[in-house]
DNA sequence: AGACAGGGGAGTG
DNA sequence: CACTCCCCTGTC
């Protein structure tokens, strides 16, 4: 068991902003699945306390050690980036394991977070190693190379995720992965498309989640309703454009901008309807 | 109850 | 680029 005071951290929008899935709420706890750990944690105020896990993988994990407000500075550009900011301030980007956020967004693919729970949860308790904590038993998420019995796969619900699952167990290793780390970001990126299921979205994902680029700009059918609108008068543009637009703009911490609007759009507006009257000034809160 | 989209990607033209 | 198909769960 440990606790820490924390700044500029919100334990909430950090799990729910829908960058993690293995994670769960009982009373007013996180249980939360990462690789082969298993902890629990809940935040009051400015202190969190956790148990399963020790203080550095904590500081690690929630990118605590990290710089928030100049980050935050550093992105916030304009009024509609700014209010996303003022709502869901202390939303941190966790550092996954790599091996589990690739599986995790190919499985993401024209699905929602729901069904990537279930997928999740399922390859989990077919493939990995128990787990427990409070007298729980869980599973820890499989190394790569043991997520391998096709049937098994498609079993987890996965549809026609399975064969690229499937692929990646066989193709994938942690190594090659965390090498990735050490190159320029399109290197990096062009890299992980090599990977059969893998496109720009899912790349992106993997960049930002798990590997530490934090000019990743992952474009989904949310983030481009909400950027069409906003910078460009609500004209349809390609995926690309899009992305090299939200680079260019946001500078080198332009992910933390997707995520923050992102969050605000799903959550605060959800309707093009409500967009469009944010946009005009039209929204009260 | 039944239709439909869902944080995409690959293959084809 | 535009289009289709991939699988099937949640959701309305």
């Amino acid at each position: 068991m440990g606790r820490i005071k924390v700044k500029d951290f919100n334990l909430e929008y950090t799990l729910e902003c829908g960058q993690i899935f293995r994670i769960n709420r009982v009373d007013g706890w996180y249980y939360i699945n990462a690789r082969d750990k298993f902890f629990k944690i809940c935040q009051v105020k400015n202190e969190i306390e956790f148990h399963g896990v020790d203080k550095e993988f904590i500081i690690h994990f929630f990118s605590l050690n990290e710089n928030l407000p100049k980050i935050l500075k550093g992105i916030n550009k304009d009024k509609y980036i700014k209010k996303s900011i003022d709502k869901y301030r202390g939303l941190r980007i966790i550092k996954q394991d790599p091996w589990e956020c690739l599986i995790s967004f190919i499985c993401s693919s024209a699905s929602n977070i729901p069904r990537i729970k279930s997928n999740l949860k399922a390859l989990s308790e077919r493939f990995g190693n128990k787990v427990s904590l409070d007298g729980v038993d869980n599973y820890a998420f499989p190394v790569p190379g043991n997520i391998n019995n096709y049937n098994d796969i498609l079993n987890a619900k996965t549809g026609f995720r399975a064969r690229y699952i499937f692929e990646a167990n066989n193709s994938v290793n942690i190594k090659d992965l965390n090498l990735l780390r050490t190159l320029p970001y399109k290197r990096a990126k062009n890299e992980l498309k090599k990977i059969n299921g893998v496109g720009d979205k899912v790349a992106d994902c993997v960049l930002f989640f798990s590997l530490g680029f934090n000019q990743a700009f992952p474009v989904d059918t949310w983030i481009k309703k909400t950027m069409q609108l906003l910078y460009f008068d609500n004209n349809t543009v390609s995926n690309e454009k899009i992305r090299e637009f939200g680079l260019e703009y946001f500078g080198i911490y332009a992910g933390y901008a997707q995520q923050y609007l992102f969050m605000f759009s799903r959550n605060d507006l959800g309707t093009s309807n409500k967009l469009q009257l944010w946009k005009n000034g039209m929204l009260e809160e």
